[in-house]
DNA sequence: GTCAACTAAATTGTATACAATCTTTTCGGG
DNA sequence: CCCGAAAAGATTGTATACAATTTAGTTGAC
């Protein structure tokens, strides 16, 4: 923990505006917050301070803090650019992976494989976010590991609904086996290759949604 | 400029820290600061939280900020990520750069190269960062162009000085040829390679510098 | 009735005050 | 003489107060 309720603060308001509960555009007013939470002005604006340095809202000079909107476009930028740093950490992976590492991704991989089974999509949620964490740390390179996290924990709330698509859970672990096998084979292109369209794949079919949202939102605007 | 005060004031110890002025591991002040420049603490907390978060500074809890410092590996991870990142930029590039991205990008080169034929390590260092940026924005992703130009600032003090070794602008320059030539003939595996050469060789340039650094560091310590 | 300008309310940005924690110094014991 | 504990000092974290700017509301003119 870096400081005591000003990060405390900031997980709950990245918790409100990741939940949606939070709507993006919606002006985060510094008083309002500072009364449903009981502290002063002070604390919610650091934690306010560090939401837009993580991208999740864009302050205004003299004008407060809004729940940052993306745009589609946007969107499909940030997949794309997770597509190229998980590329990268899987190249790295394929040069350097430890026993330890190695031994660490294939658990991740069989606990995929059983949530896979079980048909429970909020538990491969949860295991295939870990499964790429094992990814990101088999890089050998911490700084890229961070990187990689920071991006997915941005992603991380347009990428849940996207499982619920028809047979994308059973898809998804057969990209995962693929990625995992050329990894230990050293395949550099191959994993790259997969790992890439992995990624996309699911920026793209959030493109069509997000679209219809912002034409929603325009709709109501005017 | 997203806010008045706390932002310049970001600005200038950003600057003091890039510059040497403010020494790796140096305990900012709260107090001091504030004196020095005038204002009251509020805004120097909110600078300070700023550079944390763009990793210049860190602030450990109740212990207050201190000048971050380096390690020779997360140097090296990080010159190693610059190098993944700008690849990921020439490979778009080389799929949809637009004309007009085009024209800048040749712009610039001529640039260097006119810096570099004039022996002015100063100016091409200048030109040099440029010429990147113009890739960056080749790229098409705009995201990917801001990530790119983040981490490249924060390299940024490292890259300075190294450019003096011997013969190593002419060297840079010959890449910076090979690079555009690669981008505009659409050789995508070609200028991946040599784009992570020309960045990676800055970083291992600097190992062995930083690690010494690091030896002296600890020698005086003890 | 509509638009513009002025005034008042509200909100952000900064300064100061207070509380909590950490650091340093001093005093006492071994 | 050195080490440890306690108290004083210093520094961070939070709360409150004030200043400056923006926004909204009202009033007046056309």
């Amino acid at each position: 923990m870096t400081r005591k309720t000003a990060t405390v603060l900031r997980d709950a308001l990245e918790h409100e505006i990741v939940e949606g509960r939070l709507r993006p555009g919606e002006h985060l007013d510094e008083m309002s917050l500072a009364a449903r939470f009981d502290v002063s002005r002070t604390p919610i604006r650091e934690a306010l301070l560090g939401l837009e340095s993580s991208g999740l809202v864009e302050i205004r000079p003299r004008r407060g803090a809004f729940v940052r909107r993306v745009s589609a476009r946007e969107l499909v930028e940030m997949f794309e650019t997770m597509a190229e740093l998980e590329a990268a950490c899987c190249r790295f992976a394929c040069q350097r992976m430890t026993d330890a590492q190695e031994d660490v991704l294939m658990r991740r991989l069989q606990r995929c494989e059983e949530a896979a089974a079980s048909g429970d999509v909020e538990r491969y949620y949860a295991e295939n976010e870990l499964f790429h964490t094992a990814i990101y740390a088999a890089s050998g390179n911490s700084f890229l590991e961070a990187q990689s996290r920071m991006l997915q924990s941005r992603l991380k709330p347009f990428r849940r609904h996207q499982l619920h698509a028809r047979g994308r859970m059973t898809q998804s672990q057969t990209e995962h086996r693929d990625i995992v096998a050329s990894i230990r084979a050293g395949e550099q292109q191959r994993v790259v290759d997969v790992i890439r369209a992995h990624i996309v794949v699911q920026g793209e079919k959030f493109t069509s949604l997000i679209a219809s949202l912002e034409a929603e939102e325009r709709a109501k605007a005017s």
